[in-house]
DNA sequence: GAATCATGTAACTTTGTATATTACATGAAG
DNA sequence: CTTCATGTAATATACAAAGTTACATGATTC
């Protein structure tokens, strides 16, 4: 009863958020399915906690799609990721939460603690960072110049 | 592309390993199995990479089956993790590892270098405590009972 | 108000990985 | 030779994120 691979929900809205706020134009879920390599159904499914959490808003119709609601300072990862709904952390993990046997609770215990204390310095360290500081990180990277972004090229 | 929920391995083995510890014959396949409520197979299979770590011998035949090859104190939770093949720590990563876009690029730089830190952390954390200690909490907590499991019952 | 654009969302399919199961081969003990 | 037990390939299952299809809703433009 597992499977693993790769939640990229919280990387994705960052990249998002961040070409999103370079922009004075709304963004359509098309044009950001096309950036991420994905669909727009996709798009709207991840940015709708976003949008629940109040950081963005979206519009319909004619000049509608995604906008940034909220200045960047005031967003750091740690606010996307629990907006998406990521509080998955870990992809290892105890068997039985709530065992009988002794040996085991010692074994759950041990490793909890362990993840626990991994999880809080995650926690902590997507806390640290704002939006604007990300922002702040690509702008020195970038110099003067636009930012771009390469889009998925289609497959083939 | 992404799937999440538990790799259990590392929690089933440490389990495993320290009821071995308390007894003197082999433990079959199928024993543990029941133990841990699944099948031989995935024992065997999971048990394999202990075995090439050095840290479990497997016998055929009768009287054979699994035991354990050395010393519970040179064995700390991190080789056992090793052993089982679970370098894959988080549920969560970067969708493009290598983006040619700039914006994802400081994205992922950022939220590696927090995943990084976090699973320096979480591998200290298991390289610190061996199995030895392991069994030393155990028999704190159960002062001089025998160590007992409850085993799996079948479902219904 | 009709046509168009864009989101909202339900329903379903695909994908990837650990786990579960079946089947059979190999080798050891009696 | 029979039985026990591991070794392993092949196959099936479970589960959640991602992908897709279909259609409803609402806003803008004409």
């Amino acid at each position: 009863m597992a499977a693993v691979r790769n939640d990229s929900r919280l990387s994705r809205m960052l990249h998002v958020l961040l070409h999103m706020a370079r922009r004075d134009e709304p963004m359509t879920s098309e044009a950001i399915a096309r950036m991420l390599g994905t669909n727009a159904v996709v798009v709207r499914r991840t940015m709708a906690g976003l949008r629940e959490a109040g950081y963005v808003r979206s519009a319909k119709g004619h000049g509608g799609g995604w906008s940034i609601a909220v200045d960047l300072a005031t967003i750091s990862l740690l606010d996307v990721h629990r907006a998406v709904g990521g509080p998955r952390v870990f992809a290892m993990g105890n068997e039985h939460p709530h065992p009988d046997c002794l040996v085991e609770k010692v074994v759950n215990e041990t490793l909890d603690d362990a993840m626990r204390q991994a999880e809080a310095l995650l926690t902590a360290r997507l806390a640290q960072v704002s939006l604007a500081e990300l922002a702040r990180r690509f702008d020195r990277r970038m110099g003067a110049l636009p930012g771009q972004c390469a889009e998925r090229e289609p497959t083939g």
